[in-house]
DNA sequence: ACCCGCGGGACGGCCCGTTATT
DNA sequence: AATAACGGGCCGTCCCGCGGGT
């Protein structure tokens, strides 16, 4: 049966990755200890090192990708739901404040942590981190296309987007204020206003 | 004579926390380890917990401080030396992503990394972090005034560059390219319209 | 069919066994994981324990009598392909310095790393290391006795020849160099010599 | 002092290094782990990578030279306090055979466990073992020598003498016999004849 | 009935951040 | 203020059963 598969999967190895990347964003990928997944999945040792061959990094590589993709989702969503591009953006960072909120400041970026720490140690681990944010990137960019933003202007205004919400994430979680999230949204709400000819 | 003694300081503690900042920087604060520490400072073992009794996180805390000073120095120069507001935002900008590109895509922000990492393990290193993100948006929201930038705007207008550059050196970083840095150039420059009225 | 009988033991088992003795030899009892006798021989891993359900143990005994019986066998050929006494001891001692050459120095004897190692730790695994060399004592002797040696000399040459052989197998070994072999040619002659008179 | 000094160097780094020398011997390289060399000094975890910062393998390096030193010194003396070369021979097998049944056959040759099982593993180990092989053959030759063998002789002597003794070891702790050592014996007194003309 | 993918505890060695001694 | 020593804990992986497939 196919749940009964998927049930089986995620016991064993969906568990330890989602309590991977749950950790990692929260304590960082060198802040996180395996024994700390283990505990939290409620998984043994050894069975780890059966699904994740070449350890803690291809663990990393999972848990980024596992959280880029649900996040990329999330953004398509929220594209979907909203009725215009600003709706759009809004949704997307209160979303997240309110998730940030939610955690006690807990719950930051799930990729930003670890791109940080290891964008100097492990190649691999900067790469999965560079395809999560691409990939949020192009979810951002369809989203806007959908509102008929000019596509020479989507990308680069997906860039920026997401660029002000991870600064503002950052700031938030160091404030432990969603100040930064809120002021925000003046630069989200600028972005979309249609570009002056440039002289 | 202040120099010797600068000198002098500079040869066992602050040589020491120059190493520990730059470190820290590059690798954050978990993915270094004491050890390089004192090799980059060329300190030997013994000596380093009595210039800071508190271990690690007093190394944290101070090579914050360092590096948070620093770059509140750095940006109130780039405010004096420029002649409008756009300039100023843009000569901050460019001067990171002038640093990056210098050095590989290894220097980011010399805070964000161990931000994110010590968020939850320790409160000192965060409220480290804290003070000095708070100092360099002081000094951006003085630098705008400077430019008669109103105030009620001001601090504001501050939140929303630092985040913007924040994410814009992750997204830099991480990609290991400009574009994320050259893209915000376009937030700073929209963010110093005049407000129009909110209707 | 013994043909196919043998092959399909060979495919499962017998595959396993000759890729744990091979290892033991080169590696050592202790130094080869099942994991690198399971890759040797193309085998998975759960099988292991429906084949030798006593485990490493019982499959250390298993390549020991393996390879004790296959040299056991050798012996007995190199008697019976010699003319004389000391043909057939110069035969053992430079069929093994060939072998000893052809493969850079890492195949030595496929008993002795084993048995050194396992003396104090596995009963089990020290008796088959006994019986592999009593077995090869027994050829010897039966190969001098084939060339009229007397009986009561022959056990007790055979013994000494065992020991030098080994003995310089472990100095070749270690010397990456042939030279221990050569030398120890000298003994097995004087060996053979009439004994004389203890007076 | 000189003697607290040493007595205190003995208490942490050379009381390690004995036990794990000891260890070694009987247990063999792979088959000692680090916790055992400890708990047999009594040491702490920690300050093993303090005296020994490469690890595991330069302990063992450090164990082959301490014991073949010893075993280097011990040959000098047997040599010293005989009075002919048949005499230091079968001193040096009957010491050996003394410690091999005092022991209940677990103190074998100290280093030819090891060199076999890391012939293969660790270039550092076999050429510790080979250096401590090689010292104990230049004292068994310059004992020869004392006793007027011919130099050209000694060498190749020695060699054989070498070999005879590491065979016999191995064979009597794998019988748990004294057999093969006895025996030895006899190519110990047949290699000292005079060379026969070799026509 | 034979086989094997998957999971499970237990150390193994390394190294980290730290404290007494001097 | 620097050498010497200290426990703790991390990551790897080792050797081993339990259940489903064929």
């Amino acid at each position: 049966m196919i749940f009964s598969l998927m049930a089986k999967d995620l016991d064993s190895k969906g568990k330890t990755l989602a309590a991977a990347a749950d950790l990692f964003r929260r304590q960082g990928y060198f802040g996180t200890a395996l024994q700390d997944i283990l505990a939290a999945a409620g998984s043994p040792r050894g069975s780890l090192y059966f699904h994740f061959p070449d350890g803690k990094e291809q663990i990393g590589e999972a848990a980024l990708k596992l959280a880029g993709d649900a996040n990329a989702r999330a953004i398509a969503q929220a594209a979907a739901a909203s009725k215009n591009a600003e709706a759009f953006l809004l949704r997307l960072i209160r979303g997240m404040a309110a998730h940030l909120e939610n955690t006690g400041f807990r719950d930051g970026c799930p990729i930003a942590t670890t791109a940080l720490e290891t964008a100097v140690h492990s190649e691999a681990l900067r790469g999965a981190a560079r395809d999560a944010f691409q990939k949020w990137e192009t979810e951002i960019r369809r989203g806007l296309e959908r509102f008929a933003i000019a596509p020479e202007d989507a990308a680069s205004i997906a860039t920026c987007v997401l660029s002000q919400l991870e600064g503002a994430l950052l700031l938030a979680r160091t404030y432990r204020s969603l100040e930064p999230m809120q002021r925000a949204e003046r630069v989200l709400t600028l972005l979309l206003r249609p570009r002056e000819s440039k002289a």
